[in-house]
DNA sequence: CCCAATAATGATAATCATTATCATATAAAC
DNA sequence: GTTTATATGATAATGATTATCATTATTGGG
């Protein structure tokens, strides 16, 4: 399995060196887009190329590949961290949260005023949601 | 402090005793009405009042409160839950993150299209955000 | 190629938040 | 006031994440 360019692009700007056990978990994440992963799950995944990689390395490694942007690192109200593949242009993360199955669903458009309408309209039943901005506050913000 | 009426009728519905304890975290989340607090937090509030409580009582009627919608109960991508005052009527949590100072700021409309220019003009510098809906998937919703 | 110097790794211990356990205390029901 | 159910607090257990540190690559200059 070969690297993204973009990816390798980002890796070669930021990261040292790109070892077998980073390796391992980049390919995991790049075959699992879209997905959202936890620390376990990597590991589970890229100890089949790296059998006795170790959980130190790949909570190090979704470290550095989120700090540079490879990965988005967030949180399900679970109590743990999941990281999935970042998009790299766009910096929106619009998520449904199944709470009965809790799958997650992406949702591809900007932030509607409609969109709730429109989830409806596609079967979802809406119960909840939450969005949080991210921003420097009006007394933080560099000038 | 008093309790306020429309908390009241809740625990009426739902909680069995008010205990001394109880009564403190409630009162408490009452006094940080538009705060987000840790449990431990609270704890250490609450111990104003009744010096003795334990953690574990404290984590179990913030829980409890969460259940019976007294409380909401959210996480800040820091890996811990914090609660806050639940007002009833609507399910919306709109928050505003600074990753400077790191305090929570809330928005007080619906889902505005053009809430970030709006944002923005107050000065807010907004550089992520993430949107979460909690709903029935299509396969799990009930009909 | 050989040798420092540097960085990366993996095993394991430490930490932190949360949950479970259980003996004791408190309150309610009779 | 005795019985019964519930709540509490101390503490142990758990699960996720981070820190530590000895060992193992990797690199760049001889
Ligand atoms: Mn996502
Ligand atoms: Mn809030
Ligand atoms: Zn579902
Ligand atoms: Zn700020």
């Amino acid at each position: 399995m070969m690297l993204e360019q973009g990816i390798k692009e980002r890796l070669e700007k930021a990261e040292y060196k790109l070892t077998q056990q980073r390796k391992a978990v980049l390919e995991v994440m790049q075959n699992k887009r879209g997905e959202h992963l936890t620390a376990e799950e990597v590991l589970y995944e890229a100890r089949q190329k790296v059998p006795h990689l170790g959980i130190a390395t790949v909570y190090r490694t979704l470290e550095r590949l989120a700090a540079i942007e490879v990965l988005y690192k967030t949180i399900f109200d679970e109590g743990k961290y999941r990281y999935e593949l970042s998009d790299q242009a766009e910096h929106q993360h619009l998520h449904i949260l199944c709470i009965a199955c809790s799958r997650i669903f992406e949702v591809e458009e900007g932030l509607l005023d409609s969109l709730e309408k429109h989830l409806e309209k596609d079967g979802f039943e809406i119960v909840n949601h939450q969005l949080k901005i991210y921003a420097y506050c009006p007394e933080c913000s560099r000038k």
